[in-house]
RNA sequence: GGGCCUAUAGCUCAAUGGCAGAGCAGGUGCCUUUUAAGCAUUUGGUUGGGGGUUCGAAUCCCUCUAGGCCCA
């Protein structure tokens, strides 16, 4: 069954196709002959109209159509392309009685136009194209939500009507990009960060990689996969948690530094900042330690900030968080000894520390081991670190691949990253010791029952890797959708993937 | 997973048990420098789905679906 209009709307806008083809034009020609952008165009006329006896601009350009005033005989509307608007003024005498007639009657906000013509400048000082040729390009079928502005005097935007229903605008992204600049605007700002993360570290020597998503094991984090088969080959696979053990292979391999930006995925809830696919970056540096990655950490976001916006220091929510600087750094020990007034070292069982959780009212599942509990209550107080911190010196328990302290080998050289009370990153300095690596797979594998959803399987081949010797590493992970949650001021993380999850309607 | 809230015209929203409405968009007419253009006139609804209470339900109750906020 072809589509049918589903309201008058769009019953009108079919019968306006109709009439671009009884007119005997293609309503989605083939070829387009634009000569300008609509911003060139306007740079075109401004550079040369204070001359005197400037040369006529003539211009081609394109767009959607985004605002109309059609009068008697004169047709005044606004397209916008990538580059920005720009107005169209078009006058029945340049066009002749007919073909102004059919554009008056069947021209709608959303369809795509072309128009030839010179610049000039409108009665109001508004820069414009006084048309004289006038091409369609495309027919919008469905109306696009309409949302005028208005310009204030003291240069502020007013905007009368929005598309704003959050639901909608996730699932017609398409739609909610066409009509709400400041949505195209965030994505801008992604893809500016994600190139300047590159050129930091290109920069830095590290050399950027692609590791395999489809995993024949997965692991180097604590999720639940998702999980598909190849019918080829018979097997299972796992779409990846985390790029880790790929990354520090390549160590193995030679290289001194390596980072990937890619997509994991985790077979988990959903959130304001969880999506079950996510943007990370990992990076991993041969000779250094987390000290070194707590030091790149801080460049690699400075750098990036004064790329994208300009400064180091911005608003988040009711913060101003400011990259600038050294960051704070304090123990998982002190944060929660801080803020919870709870000193883990004064409960050495897992039955103890739980027990004063519950004391200081503390909501826990039961039967949890001690490093699980500490970082629950780590959880607890996540959100007091608004400024930039390293919380350091992790139970060895939760963390698998990262190296003893020297003084206490109950606990790893390891740190994650907050800010704005959220959770950013977690780096460490890598385990490279092939033996005490594999009794950390057994001891994990003996710690969680099978049916735990952290328990990783033990991956002989990434065993294997380390036996032919591994440098000494730091290693750093940082969630790249929440940068953007930052820079841009977003609060959930759908506001800042293109497309986000949702359920299925229906 | 738990609690609270939301779903009404293409979009944004009214209508609190008694005739489903407005603005924008759309249609028709007038209008050759408008820009939220204007004036006149007009179309458009399975009130998210299903069930119930009632003489009568957008409104009250149950349930399902989707989303939002808070908690876990």
């Amino acid at each position: 069954m072809p589509w049918q209009p589903t309201n008058n709307v769009e019953q009108d806008r079919f019968d306006k196709l109709q009439r671009w083809l009884e007119a005997g034009v293609n309503p989605y020609p083939t070829r387009v002959e634009r000569t300008h952008t609509t911003q060139a165009a306007i740079d075109a006329f401004e550079q040369t109209e204070n001359q005197e006896n400037p040369e006529p601009i003539m211009v081609t350009v394109c767009g959607r159509v985004v605002r109309q005033n059609v009068k008697g005989k004169i047709y005044f509307g606004h397209i916008e392309d990538g580059a920005g608007r720009l107005q169209l003024m078009i006058r029945i005498d340049a066009l002749g009685e007919e073909t102004f007639g059919l554009l008056k009657q069947n021209l709608d906000l959303g369809d795509f136009v072309q128009a030839t013509g010179t610049m000039m400048r409108t009665k109001t000082g508004e820069v414009s194209v006084q048309v004289t040729a006038f091409t369609l390009l495309s027919k919008a079928l469905s109306p696009l939500p309409v949302i005028k502005e208005r310009t204030l005097d003291d240069g502020t935007v007013e905007r009368y009507g929005a598309f704003s229903d959050t639901e909608e605008r996730y699932r017609q992204r398409y739609a909610d990009l066409a009509v709400n600049s400041d949505v195209r605007h965030v994505f801008r700002i992604r893809a500016k960060i994600i190139r300047a993360i590159q050129h930091f570290l290109d920069d830095e020597g590290f050399i950027e990689v692609e590791t395999p998503i489809l995993q024949p094991i997965y692991g180097g984090a604590a999720a639940r996969p998702f999980t598909t088969f190849h019918n080829q080959l018979h097997q299972q696979l796992f779409l990846r948690i985390s790029f880790e053990l790929y990354l520090k292979r390549l160590l193995v391999g030679g290289y001194d530094g390596v980072y990937e930006i890619g997509r994991d995925f985790r077979n988990e809830g959903v959130s304001f900042k969880h999506n079950p696919e996510f943007t990370m970056l990992e990076l991993y540096q041969a000779y250094t330690d987390y000290n070194g990655m707590m030091a790149i950490t801080e460049r690699l976001m400075q750098s990036v900030t004064l790329n994208v916006i300009g400064t180091t220091q911005f608003t988040f929510k009711d913060y101003q968080i400011d990259f600038g600087g050294t960051w704070q750094r304090i123990t998982v020990r002190e944060a929660i000894r801080r803020y919870l007034e709870i000193d883990y070292a004064d409960y050495p069982t897992a039955a103890e520390l739980e027990a004063a959780a519950r004391e200081a009212g503390v909501q826990l599942a039961p039967n949890q081991n001690r490093g699980k509990i500490i970082e629950h209550l780590l959880g607890e107080v996540e959100q007091r670190f608004i400024q930039p911190t390293f919380v350091t010196d992790y139970p060895i328990d939760i963390s698998p691949f990262a190296k003893k302290l020297d003084a206490d080998p109950t606990h790893v050289e390891r740190f994650e990253i907050y800010i704005a009370g959220m959770e950013m990153g977690n780096a460490f300095t890598e385990l490279n010791d092939p033996r005490d690596q594999e009794a950390r797979f057994d001891e994990m594998a003996q710690l969680y029952k099978a049916d735990d959803d952290d328990a990783t399987p033990i991956d002989e081949d990434y065993l294997n890797a380390m036996r032919y010797g591994m440098p000494p590493c730091g290693g750093l992970g940082i969630g790249v959708d929440r940068i953007v949650m930052l820079l841009t001021n977003r609060h959930t993380i759908r506001e800042v993937l293109l497309f986000p999850h949702l359920r299925a309607r229906e």
